[in-house]
DNA sequence: CTTGAGATTGCAAACCAATTGTAGTAACCG
DNA sequence: CGGTTACTACAATTGGTTTGCAATCTCAAG
């Protein structure tokens, strides 16, 4: 994200974002219902990898059920709108991905501040996976560590 | 693996590194139990990722409880004896890492079937990452796509 | 070898994220 | 506008994982 942007172009690009993703709905079939537009936005608003919990926290107050916020995302990774990322204990985190850069995270492990990593050297090697037969191939890539802060709270300890 | 051991000599070699985990166990202060050492038995004949549930039913018939596999695979993977790997749809695999290569996966969407990948390039990266202050830090590195049979059995499906 | 402290296990219950069934609602096509 | 039907809310259910606790096992000290 452009830190130059004033909050007025940010709105109207997370605007042109939502506008995006609509379309992806249309586009696949589905319906744009006010659930899902409440849950991209959400979305969108996070920047970032967020748990389907805290989706839900956020559009709660519109009255949107937490089975319908699965549901909808389950739809919007098959489509290619959101991703899912892990964190090292196996809980799963949603991202949106749409009209944005192929990137990774470094995801402290004490407080859980979700960092990103615009580099990624891992997409030669998708293209050695190919040769090797495999088809429709993708990957997933996390980083684990602590972080400044927690390293300097947690002064001495091994952790 | 060496393609060229006898299989004596792989077993001679599951004996060496059952040995050095359960060296691993007591450093850490841990008790060497029978069941503790039927699934270490298990994840080294496995020689890949595997799941908690088959890990139970593989030592199952000696007796050893499924909570208790849970209990000391977490245990293990503390100690640093196993790691943690992922399935896209979130679910957890677990490996045994003891005297092994740093390595990843390719693993097929399709039949789960999993391959493994000896190169990794993010080590470099590791160290980008511990220059931006971050402390011990690790990386999950997963690769997905379908094989070459499953793409063939699949035909025209665009999956 | 025996013994005791306490770590570990088996078992059953609890837990909780995620899924599912269903009747009602809302999207959207014509 | 209606009519079709995808979608949602709500509640019940599932299934993987965790937890509490009494019984058992490990292992070091004697
Ligand atoms: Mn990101
Ligand atoms: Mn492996
Ligand atoms: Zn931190
Ligand atoms: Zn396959």
């Amino acid at each position: 994200m452009n830190p130059l942007m004033s909050k007025e172009e940010i709105n109207r690009d997370d605007d042109r974002l939502l506008e995006e993703a609509v379309a992806m709905l249309k586009k696949s079939g589905h319906r744009v219902t006010q659930p899902r537009i409440a849950i991209l936005k959400a979305l969108i608003s996070e920047k970032g990898p967020i748990k389907i919990e805290d989706i839900h926290r956020r559009v709660s107050d519109r009255n949107c059920d937490l089975a319908t916020v699965y549901r909808c995302i389950g739809a919007f990774e098959k489509i290619g709108i959101v991703r899912r990322c892990f964190f090292p204990d196996g809980s799963s985190l949603f991202e949106f991905i749409v009209g944005g850069d192929h990137h990774h995270h470094i995801i402290c492990t004490s407080c859980r501040k979700v960092e990103t990593i615009d580099v990624c050297v891992v997409d030669g090697l998708e293209r050695l996976v190919h040769n090797r037969g495999y088809r429709n191939v993708s990957h997933m890539l996390e980083f684990f560590g602590v972080c400044e802060n927690c390293a300097q709270s947690e002064d001495g300890k091994t952790d």
